[in-house]
DNA sequence: TGAACAGGCGCC
DNA sequence: AAAGGGCGCCTGTTCA
């Protein structure tokens, strides 16, 4: 019977000792990493045991693993596989009380690790029968031509690139696997036209298998002008079955999925290596520096994983909605997100050098006002170095200390006396220092995270090409990151979005969804008197506000009449989207009207609010409970949101499940409306040759640069698809769109601010 | 030096 | 009894 030790880091063993009784013998081991606790607790540590005692040592939870295994963070990334030949980490079992989500990896890990002890998984050797490289024209041609003869349908297709985005980086080489037996990495360079050719011929003939194909035809398209008429996307695939993000890496789905674990580790440890030996910070490493032969194995397996995973995957096909997901949103949406991307964000790069000095003329400014307080000078007297308003630390100890205002109540994550823009604002009134903390903030944010990054990244053409993602939400809105997030633009300051600019004889045409999420629900609850209030065809909340309080006036009136009363009728019905309570509320339109708003009356209007919506109140508890019995729901449009943690023993867990659950009914449905509609317009704009370019989405709008004799065409087109009845329509009503039209995205205001 | 966390804040 | 959903990214701080 194989030697194994258990290393964990807290004491409860009860859990673990009950899984494994049996199975194995094992010693166990008390990890204490942090030095107080060692001291306590002395008797029960021994974080010195002689691995080489023994066979296997099985690490509970992520403090053991990182203890052993240097370079790893995540324990569910490697929960139950092997690492670094005789390390078995785990995830610890005590967190199943909270989170029964869970479960299933416990389950398989363990399995898994009585495997590895029993001698039940062979180990995989990596060696050049299944990975290999070529360097050399005739051999590669060969290759093609070898996959392009072969009898499958499917051919795994990797690149590796020097960049992220196409003009950033050129391409080293491509990796591919066609039979999942065994994978080449070619070398760029042996390229002749003839490969080229015979790679056109395998990408036209067969079905690409790419993970992450948005990266990889991105590349291959811009620097060989490659079609892929047939595709498909293990991560695409590998969100179908799991939505939540974080685990669709390759690296982590291969240890998941194959039986070749952690295989690049090595390439990393060679990077970490050649680093040390030549000074270079992480972020200064040249990928194209890496040699050929120490990138081919990884290189190839990447194919070679690729193709593996995409047997296994493809099961989630058999589920008949997530297919539909998969084949009219995710791979079409794969197609459209390549080139909106490659079409870029139009900038200006005066404007953006402008709105620039003006921030940093503005900071400077705040920052000398600061300085006359004397306040700062007295505290950087006593702590002896500079004040930096940025940080949360000393301003804290600078307002509650120095100046000695009293803290509002208002507490951090970890019960701090929070400093943030609700607190400041409060304790304006006693000092003029949080107004000015307040002004920096708000323009280093600026300056900062858009106008300073915006600039250095911006392509030869003035263009920004940034990312949007398909598979980071589990609500199946897109996500944007990378060179800036598109979708966080500051909407009323004209700073940056005045910098976006049509081109000449060009306007921006950003079209806006109206309460799209509202209309959804009211499509799903069949609510007669919400539907009639977008039936009305007036301004929605002043007609919510006659409806649910009775006001004698008509709906137009009540935009002045009745200001109050839209407020709160409009925070109510943004809050029951979310499933805010009374509290969220009454804070809410205290906010937004200035004026003091009681949970109790919020409470009131959320009760009139039901009685008017009684429908839509019985659609919610409806689904409150389908969730909570079933812990998952289902989109309109097929997506499916999983929600294991209704079982949770944690009422705050669960009640946040359950809310999480209705939200995504609504917040689903509303940006697949979004991005349906932007798909098939974009089909359209390519069908008709039209000139018009979407560069962006955001939820619930489409930004595009549209000439100026095609503004019509592309408005009634863009609204015609928009509109498109796909099952999620009120007959008569369809969603409303909202046209802003100008030469920039601020629609004029950056001039009149700026200029 | 790098990673993780904390606090904060931008958007829909 | 109380409960706001979904994101990405900045700077500062702390620790290994």
């Amino acid at each position: 019977m194989a030697k194994v030790a258990i290393v964990e880091k807290t004491a409860s063993r009860t859990d673990y000792n009950k899984e494994f009784e049996g199975a194995f013998d094992f010693d166990q081991y008390q990890l204490c990493s942090d030095s107080s606790i060692k001291k306590v607790l002395k008797k029960d540590c021994d974080i010195s045991i002689d691995t080489n005692d023994y066979e296997w040592i099985i690490l509970i939870g992520s403090e053991a693993l990182k203890y052993f295994v240097k370079g790893t963070t995540s324990v569910t990334e490697s929960s139950g596989s092997r690492v670094d030949k005789k390390f078995l980490p785990v995830i610890n079992p005590s967190m199943l009380r909270f989170k029964p989500e869970a479960r299933k990896t416990w389950e398989s890990s363990k399995d898994n690790i009585i495997k590895y002890i029993k001698g039940e998984i062979e180990e995989v050797v990596i060696d050049e029968s299944i990975a290999f490289g070529i360097q050399d024209t005739a051999e590669c041609n060969n290759f093609i031509k070898e996959a392009i003869a072969h009898e499958g349908e499917f051919v795994a297709v990797d690149s590796e690139t020097t960049g992220l985005y196409p003009r950033d980086g050129y391409m080293q080489g491509i990796s591919i696997c066609f039979d999942g037996k065994r994978a080449a990495y070619i070398d760029i360079e042996c390229f002749t036209e003839e490969t080229e050719t015979l790679l056109q011929q395998l990408f036209s003939k067969k079905t690409i298998v790419f993970h992450n194909a948005k990266f990889d035809i991105a590349f291959l398209e811009y620097h060989f002008n490659f079609k892929f008429p047939k595709f498909e996307d293990t991560m695409l695939l590998s969100y179908l079955i799991n939505e939540n993000p974080g685990m669709h890496g390759l690296k982590a789905l291969a240890i998941k999925f194959t039986p070749y674990g952690d295989y690049e580790k090595p390439m990393y440890e060679w990077m970490d290596n050649y680093r040390k030996e030549h000074g270079i910070l992480k972020n200064d490493f040249d990928w194209g520096c890496i040699p050929f032969d120490v990138m081919k194995p990884y290189a190839a397996m990447d194919a070679l994983c690729t193709y593996i995973l995409f047997e296994k995957l493809k099961k989630i096909k058999e589920n008949p909605k997530l297919k539909k997901v998969y084949d009219e949103i995710l791979i079409p949406g794969t197609r459209f997100l390549i080139d909106t991307q490659e079409n870029g964000v139009p900038f200006n790069n005066e404007r953006l050098r402008l709105a620039q000095s003006v921030m940093q003329e503005n900071i400077d400014k705040a920052i000398a006002a600061l300085y006359k307080n004397s306040a700062i000078r007295e505290w950087e007297e006593i702590n002896g170095k500079d004040f930096n308003p940025a940080s949360t630390v000393q301003l804290r100890s600078l307002l509650f200390d120095t100046l000695g205002l009293p803290p509002t109540g208002k507490k951090t994550g970890t019960g701090a006396n929070s400093t943030d823009a609700e607190v400041l604002e409060q304790l304006a009134e006693q000092s003029n220092v949080p107004k000015l903390i307040l002004e920096i903030r708000q323009r280093s944010k600026i300056k900062n995270t858009y106008l300073d990054k915006i600039i250095p990244q911006l392509d030869r053409d003035n263009r920004l090409r940034t990312s949007f993602n398909l598979h980071s939400t589990t609500s199946g809105r897109l996500s944007s990151s990378g060179k800036l997030n598109m979708q966080q633009l500051p909407r009323d300051n004209p700073a940056v979005k005045g910098c976006i600019m049509a081109a000449p004889g060009h306007k921006i045409v950003a079209m806006d969804l109206t309460t799209a999420e509202v209309y959804v629900a009211a499509v799903l609850s069949e609510d007669k008197a919400l539907i009639k209030a977008f039936r009305s065809g007036e301004n929605f909340h002043s007609a919510i506000a006659k409806t649910v309080f009775k006001l004698p006036c008509t709906i137009k009136e009540v935009e002045h009449l009745y200001k109050d009363r839209r407020q709160a009728a409009k925070a109510v019905t943004f809050g029951i989207m979310y499933g805010a309570g009374p509290k969220k509320i009454s804070e809410q339109v205290t906010k937004d009207s200035g004026k003091y708003f009681s949970p109790q009356e919020a409470k009131e209007v959320i009760e009139d609010y039901f009685k008017t919506f009684h429908a839509l109140n019985k659609w919610i508890d409806k689904n409150h409970r389908y969730i909570e019995q079933n812990g998952f729901i289902y989109s309109f449009f097929g997506r499916k949101r999983r929600l294991p943690n209704v079982k949770s023993s944690d009422a705050g867990i669960k009640s946040h499940s359950i809310r999480s659950g209705l939200n995504f009914l609504v917040q689903s449905a509303a940006s697949d409306i979004n991005l349906l509609g932007a798909i098939d317009m974009h089909h359209y704009i390519q069908a008709n040759d039209m000139k018009s370019r979407i560069f962006a989405l955001v939820h619930d709008s489409i930004l595009a640069e549209v000439p100026e004799d095609e503004i019509e065409h592309y408005s009634e087109k863009l609204q015609y698809w928009i509109q498109l009845d796909r099952g999620l329509i009120i007959p008569g009503a369809p969603i409303g769109c909202d046209f802003e039209i100008g030469d920039d995205y601020s629609m004029g205001k950056f001039e009149k601010a700026y200029q």
